[in-house]
DNA sequence: TCTAGGATCGGCT
DNA sequence: GCCGATCCTAGAT
């Protein structure tokens, strides 16, 4: 499962003028055309969600509520990506900081879709970005930091409660908190 | 062209 | 814990 494997993976972000980086520490996965929460439920390929059907590797980064950003990485399966939902600062701090405003305690900093993209700096502007390429201002890296087993918890996903069955479905990875301590 | 609703966030009680 | 902001997208007409 491509979801799974993204949790602990390192979220880099050279946009602006300071370097973020972030380990990711939830995610969900959207299923496609079968998957009634998803963008490309019955196989919709409107404009927004083209990068959906792209490689594997890609982003996919769309408006919601007409104010945050939410940012995806496609999986290379049709019409599937996986929502980047939070992580923990690595570096780059003071950036993230000034991007999430003052008032933006550290425990607030990253602990969402929304809260993730703004302090990562992207926007829809970067929809379609490969983040496997190594010159891309955005991109993804596998470190040695290895994921025990355990250390993930499978739970529903968030905000879909409309999307009927697929609402139930454990398409949700959590790094457990106990073992975030340490990052 | 119109309209309803949304993978959220942050302020207020 | 509750509720309003805010505007784009997609489907309906």
């Amino acid at each position: 499962m491509v979801a799974r494997d993204l949790v602990g993976t390192i979220l880099v972000s050279e946009l602006g003028s300071h370097a973020v980086e972030i380990r990711v520490r939830e995610v969900e996965a959207y299923l496609g055309p079968g998957d009634r929460a998803c963008h490309t439920w019955g196989g919709r390929r409107t404009r927004r969600v083209a990068s959906m059907w792209g490689p594997a590797g890609r982003a996919y980064v769309y408006l919601i509520y007409g104010l945050h950003h939410c940012l995806n990485v496609v999986t290379g399966g049709p019409g599937e990506a996986v929502l980047i939902r939070g992580g923990a600062v690595l570096s780059g701090l003071d950036a993230v900081r000034s991007r999430r405003g003052p008032r933006a305690a550290d425990r607030d900093l990253v602990n969402g879709p929304g809260k993730l993209s703004q302090a990562l700096a992207v926007t829809i502007d970067h929809d379609g970005l490969d983040l496997t390429d190594p010159s891309s201002p955005v991109r993804i890296l596998r470190d040695d930091w290895s994921v025990e087993r355990g250390m993930i918890r499978q739970t529903a996903r968030i905000g879909v409660e409309s999307a009927g069955a697929a609402a139930s479905w454990k398409l949700r990875w959590v790094l457990d908190p106990l073992a975030t301590r340490s990052l």
